[in-house]
DNA sequence: CCCTGATTCGC
DNA sequence: GCGAATCAGG
């Protein structure tokens, strides 16, 4: 694979959006991150626009002597500030990208006091009491990641209560594919057919 | 361990 | 110019 237009136009784009070297390579197919990582250091764009949240110092000794232009950034791609108003109560729609600033289920209202959080938001839960016992287990092993912490591949069940410190996310390997693990994926993903007719 | 970008250097 | 290997972190 070559640098044609087209893909140094993509990795510009992508770099500038804040995605990571590895998610460009992946995106382009071809290259690595570290064909990504050298593409971006040639092209004189290491360090990305605006007030970057995750500005790196970026310690390398750049050449003071050169007006960079400094062309790089896209006028309208400012840091990705994230609103603590976000309608987003499904934990199903928490999996976003792991660079992007996945919006966190917000406060919302102060619903369950403390004793049982209830994690599942599905306006219907009804989970097998095994299963839900199953995951109550898992829970007691997750690796409560923080927000920052969570990847690709880190299971990005939400526990707790966002409004308090009681808070953290499942962590556990996911699901091949899958943004949940295994637990909480069995509870995320139900065949409808196990939602029909529940005894209640 | 997973990941990030930075740098080096043979090609 | 390119990018694997390596380095230096989080």
């Amino acid at each position: 694979m070559s640098w044609t237009e087209e893909r140094v136009e993509t990795l510009k784009r992508m770099w500038g959006e804040g995605q990571s070297a590895s998610q460009i390579a992946k995106e382009l197919g071809g290259v690595t991150r570290n064909a990504v990582i050298g593409k971006v250091h040639r092209l004189g764009l290491s360090n990305r626009a605006g007030g970057g949240a995750t500005a790196k110092p970026a310690p390398a000794k750049e050449k003071p002597a050169k007006p960079e232009p400094a062309v790089a950034a896209k006028p309208e791609a400012p840091a990705p500030d994230r609103k603590p108003a976000e309608p987003r109560p499904t934990p199903a729609n928490t999996a976003a990208q792991p660079s992007a600033p996945a919006p966190v289920p917000a406060a919302r209202k102060p619903i369950v006091p403390a004793g049982q959080p209830l994690p599942p938001q599905p306006s219907a839960n009804e989970i097998s009491p095994e299963t839900l016992a199953s995951v109550r287990e898992v829970e007691k092993t997750a690796k409560k990641l923080t927000l920052m912490e969570l990847t690709e591949r880190t299971c990005k069940w939400p526990i707790g209560d966002p409004a308090t410190d009681d808070f953290w996310f499942c962590g556990l390997p996911v699901q091949q594919g899958k943004p949940y693990c295994e637990a909480h994926v069995s509870v995320a993903f139900q065949p409808m057919s196990a939602r029909r007719d529940r005894k209640r």
